[in-house]
DNA sequence: TATTGTTATACTCTATAACTATA
DNA sequence: TATAGTTATAGAGTATAACAATA
């Protein structure tokens, strides 16, 4: 190794970003999302339409804008989610009976199936990614902190 | 409270999402960046070339490239990034001695001013998000978790 | 007046492919 | 052949504004 060349060979220094929960945050949700998206490229959804089957299934009848808000997006971008999620057959939309601006959303028989094989496969997801930790303790503690730093 | 509407008007179920890492991990990296770009909004750099600011000041002289590599970007994302840093006098590009293809990208006077006024934010920013953790120890534990979580 | 779903739009981020100049 | 920086481009994701129907 030539003299000039000794800092540019030597491992990258993360200097304060290793100490910042905010870059640090983002590098595990970019790896989580990364290998979620393997994981289900054969089921054909994301991250993102994964949580709305999810809120739905939980909270059958909640309109758009309920299942958005609760979800931190604009009502606008559960158009093209709701678009894509009915023609996959998963949830539908029905009218709501209160209130004839809104629809209601609902699974499918086909979308129970589907939020089975879906859930199962999250699950697995999660618990390959951590493995890593001590055990069921340590991840209930991590999950109750992320709830914490995102209030 | 009509029956009809019983179920809308309850609060929302998170259901399978409450105990899923991944979506944790995203709501809590968005409160991070949001309030990130607020406290930053009159500095004019996003989370992401704060990092690009942070790894030049304390790796000088790496190429883009290796820059891009350590943050997990793709090289041609860098181009805007550092177009932008050079423009506001923050970092600058210098021909590399021992090869004519790339740079070397160093801080300013201006950049290590600037780098020492947004690290406080940045201090300042997340003492404030984390405040919600017990204790030094807590934090540098979900750090080491959220590290392990990345790899 | 306010709200729901919708459309159009724009802006950021990210990823890919191709080009040039060097290695 | 391979690599560094660059450009063009395209795809997500997200946010804003406006509109029609309804409250």
């Amino acid at each position: 190794m030539s003299p000039e060349n000794k800092d540019a060979d030597n491992k990258i220094d993360y200097g304060l970003l290793d100490k910042v929960v905010g870059y640090r945050l983002r590098r595990a949700q970019m790896n989580f999302f990364a290998t979620f998206s393997e994981v289900f490229s054969d089921l054909g959804i994301s991250p993102g339409l994964f949580a709305v089957i999810a809120l739905v299934e939980s909270n059958p009848g909640r309109t758009q804008t309920a299942i958005a808000q609760a979800l931190g997006n604009d009502r606008s971008a559960m158009v093209a989610a709701v678009d894509k999620l009915e023609k996959m057959k998963i949830i539908e939309r029905r009218p709501s009976k209160s209130d004839r601006r809104s629809y209601a959303l609902y699974m499918t028989q086909t979308g129970n199936d589907f939020f089975k094989t879906a859930s199962k496969r999250v699950m697995d997801h999660e618990k390959e990614m951590t493995s890593c930790l001590k055990d069921e303790k340590e991840v209930a503690w991590l999950l109750e902190t992320l709830r914490t730093l995102s209030d």
